[in-house]
DNA sequence: GTATTATTAGAGTATATACTCTAGGTAGTC
DNA sequence: GACTACCTAGAGTATATACTCTAATAATAC
C-alpha cells in the first residue's frame, strides 16, 4: 500500500501513460529490472505499440530525465534581488528531496544510464553544474540574510559539492543500509532525513543568532531509529 | 597505459586468476558489463572451467567483497591506547581511498549487487556499521590529540555519516562529472581529491593550533581543474 | 601401472531482452 | 465510402547471458 500508486488513467494518451508507468516501474524496481516488455505488459498494451511511441528504452529514460531537470530547475530558481531566509532554505531542501523522491530511479545506477546515452551524459553534466551553482548561490544569499557566516568562494564551492554529494547519495545509502529485505520499499519520510545530514554540514557556519532556530529545524528531520519497520530483528545493538 | 595492469600470472592458480581478472574487468568496465563468458575469454579458459571453480557469478563477487572487507578492516583498526595525530589521519584517508580504488566496481551499482545476494547485503550492512564506528572513533581520538574540537556523540555520528557518504560516493560523482567520453578511465590521483572534500567537511572543527597544518594538508589534494583531459571543450566558464 | 581425484575444454541450453515487422483497426475529412 | 493519418496488436527475431553437461586430460596416490 505504501509503495504503490495508481495511474494509467483511461483518459490519458498512450504516450503519456508509457512515460508515467515507466517512471513508476523504474522507481519501484530499478531501471535495470524493468524491460520494455514489462512496461507494455503493465499497461496491457503490445510491445509494438510502445515502440510506435518511443524509438527505444533510452528515449523513454531521456524524456523522463528532462522532466526531472525541468522540475529541479524550477525549484532552484534563486531570486536575485533579495537575501534568503530560513523559510527559503527549508523550501529548497524540501523541494529538492521531493524531486529526488519522484525520480529516484535516476540516481540509482546513474553511471550506466550515462554510459548508454551520450545526450544524457552531457545534459546531466550541465545539470550538475547548474545545481552546484545554485547551491553555492543559496549559501551566498543565506550569508547575505545573516544566517550563515560569509565564506570565501573556494570554500563555498567545496561545501556546495559536499552538499550535492550528500543530497544525491542519501537515497542510495538508505537502500544499502536497509535490512535484509528487498530494497523496494522506502518512504519519502525516510528520504527527508537526508535534510538532517545536510543541516549537519551547514551547522558550523550558522551565525550565533540563528543557531537555535537551525538546530530546531534540523531536529525535525532527525532519523527515528527504533521500530520504524514492522518486523525487524535487532542486529546491531 | 593508465587504465591497464597486467596480471594472470602463469604461476597462479586458476581460481586466483579468475578472482584477479574478474576484479580487473569489473573495475574497468563495470560488473554489469562483464559476463562470466567475458572473464573466461579474457583468461583464455573455458566457461566450464570457470564454473568448476565458482558456482556462479555472485560467488565471485562475494569473495572479492570479502577481500575488500578484510583490507578496509585492516586499515581501519584504530589503536585504543593513544590519541591520533595528523599523520594518522592522513594514513587513514590515503588508505581508505586506495582501497576504494582497488575495488571500485563494488561501489558502482552496489544496490543491484545487494539485491541479488542476501549474504552480501547483510555483510555490507555490518561493514558499513563498522566503518561508521571507526570514523567516529577516529574523530574522537583526533579530539583527544587536540586536532579537532571535541563534539557531542550525536553530532559526531552525523558527521561520520557525512564523511562516509562523501568517501563512498566521490568516485561516482567523478564518473558522472567526467566529460563526454566513456567513463572507463579515471585515475587514483583524481579519486584522492575526495580527500580534499573530506577535509573541507572537518575544517570547521579543527582546533586553531592545527588549522594551518590541516589547511596545508588539504591543499595538497585540491582538484586541479584546468586541462587534465587531452581535449575538452570548455563548457562552463 | 592403475585407480582416483582435480582440472579443463567446449559445445550446448533455457531464458531474457530490446526491438522489428506486418497487418489491421479507428477517426476524421471530403 | 474511400482516403489518410494515427494508433494498436501480436507474433517473431537476433543477440546475449548465466550456466550445464559430457568427456577428456593432467596430477597424485598407492
Amino acid at each position: 500500500m505504501n509503495c504503490k500508486t495508481t495511474n494509467a488513467d483511461e483518459l490519458m494518451k498512450t504516450r503519456d501513460k508509457i512515460l508515467l508507468s515507466s517512471l513508476e516501474l523504474f522507481n519501484e524496481q530499478g531501471e535495470r529490472n524493468v524491460t520494455t516488455n514489462h512496461i507494455a505488459a503493465y499497461l496491457a498494451i503490445s510491445p509494438g505499440n510502445l515502440y510506435y511511441h518511443f524509438r527505444n528504452k533510452s528515449d523513454i529514460i531521456y524524456e523522463i530525465f528532462q522532466e526531472y531537470e525541468k522540475l529541479v530547475d524550477y525549484y532552484l530558481d534563486i531570486p536575485e534581488n533579495r537575501p534568503l531566509n530560513l523559510d527559503d532554505m527549508t523550501f529548497y531542501l524540501e523541494s529538492v528531496f521531493d524531486g529526488l523522491w519522484s525520480y529516484r530511479f535516476l540516481h540509482r545506477d546513474l553511471e550506466n544510464l550515462l554510459d548508454r546515452d551520450q545526450r544524457l551524459r552531457s545534459d546531466y553534466r550541465e545539470f550538475t553544474d547548474r545545481c552546484l551553482a545554485a547551491i553555492s548561490k543559496i549559501f551566498e544569499k543565506l550569508a547575505e540574510g545573516g544566517i550563515l557566516e560569509p565564506q570565501p568562494d573556494a570554500l563555498r564551492a567545496a561545501m556546495s559539492l559536499n552538499v550535492w554529494l550528500i543530497v544525491t547519495n542519501w537515497m542510495a545509502f538508505l537502500k544499502t543500509a536497509h535490512g535484509e529485505k528487498a530494497s523496494a520499499c522506502l518512504t519519502l519520510h525516510e528520504l527527508k532525513q537526508g535534510i538532517y545530514q545536510v543541516l549537519t554540514l551547514e551547522l558550523p557556519y550558522v551565525t550565533p543568532v540563528y543557531r537555535e532556530q537551525v538546530m530546531e529545524l534540523r531536529e525535525r528531520y532527525r532519523p527515528t531509529m527504533p521500530e520504524q519497520e514492522d518486523e525487524r530483528e535487532v542486529s546491531a545493538g
